[in-house]
DNA sequence: GCCGTAGCTGGCACTGAGTGTCAACAATGG
DNA sequence: CCATTGTTGACACTCAGTGCCAGCTACGGC
């Protein structure tokens, strides 16, 4: 329970701080001003988020994980691609449409800030071995192949292009259709 | 000629930083102590470099540079598979066969320290635009088409898996064979 | 109800990256 | 010999992030 009083102060202080942001812009905001607004110390903020990116970034990390979570689920003679597709689907529709708004800012954010731009780049590139890590267990291999990784690196790609298309078009597009677009513009990425 | 000598003392920076990195570690290394090791005030020191981490990845971005011009100058009927393929080869015989345990150093510190390897994947991420802005261009579009950022990114992929295979060997085997294995594998990718 | 203890908080001080400003000091050209 | 231009070092400053400690709360045992 004291989890739970934790993860509520944690909403709490995302959503002052977001607000914040969303008014001031990104780079124009300092940590003192962000905890202010959310009525606790600077100290304190740096208890709930590691770094002033994190608090935009967490909410696309935290979806990470339920990716791969997601991808490991899949049954084990589905190819790569269709595997991190489906998975990717199923959580995008799941955690983009209910906040519709609140996801599009999000990206748009990410998208023109260099600073979480650059996070969000790392982010990636961590998920990805996550992902690929996740393909090789479901696949029953110990270590991931280069194709696996590649496999993860490239769904991933398409799930970022989905996210930035779906947002150009503030989000009113289904994000399944789009999912599926940018997976099948993906597949042919190398094609000859 | 100023030019000329801004760029040697760049460079005399460049080593004297490097050399100091590799003894001490990458976090463990203040810019007070890299510019003095070189010299210089610490002022001066940002006046070369716009970060510490800019002292090691700037000379991967270098090569960046080089692989758009030379996907640039690819044939415009070639496949974009190929075209990176070749265009990648060809920088990075010459760059990384010369210097081979400079180069070897300088991709396992940036694999090994989170700072670096997050700085890689920003400078990744802003290069694949470039890249794909040189597909569009060699091919007559005025803005990339999706497909065309996806087969930059995976193109881009392989190159830093080869990387590190490579480095991981020491730098023994031979680059263009590394390569041309990479882009066989992340040319399966999504395959079914 | 009393008390130790465990967790959370704020305040303080500190390190280290990065930036703006300015004065001193070449080097260069007329 | 002088003016102009560019480079440097020094200083001060902001801001992110961390370590440390003292105070406060809540909670279970007695």
């Amino acid at each position: 329970m004291a989890e739970r009083k934790r993860q509520l102060v944690r909403d709490e202080l995302g959503d002052a701080a977001l607000r914040l942001l969303a008014k001031q812009g990104f780079e124009e905001t300092t940590v003192d001003q962000l905890a202010a607004a959310a009525g606790v110390s600077r100290r304190t903020f740096f208890r709930y988020f590691a770094s002033k990116e994190d608090v935009v970034i967490s909410f696309l990390s935290l979806v990470g994980e339920q990716i791969v979570a997601e991808v490991e689920a899949r049954p084990a003679d589905e190819p790569p691609a269709i595997a991190i597709r489906e998975a990717v689907k199923a959580i995008t529709v799941e955690h983009f449409l209910e906040n519709r708004e609140k996801s599009v800012a999000l990206i748009r954010h990410t998208q023109g800030v260099p600073a979480l731009r650059a996070r969000f780049a790392e982010t990636q590139d961590l998920l990805r071995d996550d992902v690929a890590a996740a393909l090789a267990h479901r696949a029953g291999d110990a270590e991931p192949t280069p194709r696996q990784q590649f496999a993860a690196g490239l769904g991933l790609m398409a799930f970022a292009g989905a996210l930035t298309h779906w947002a150009a078009g503030e989000g009113r597009e289904d994000p399944a259709v789009v999912l599926d677009a940018a997976f099948a513009e993906a597949g042919k990425a190398f094609a000859l």
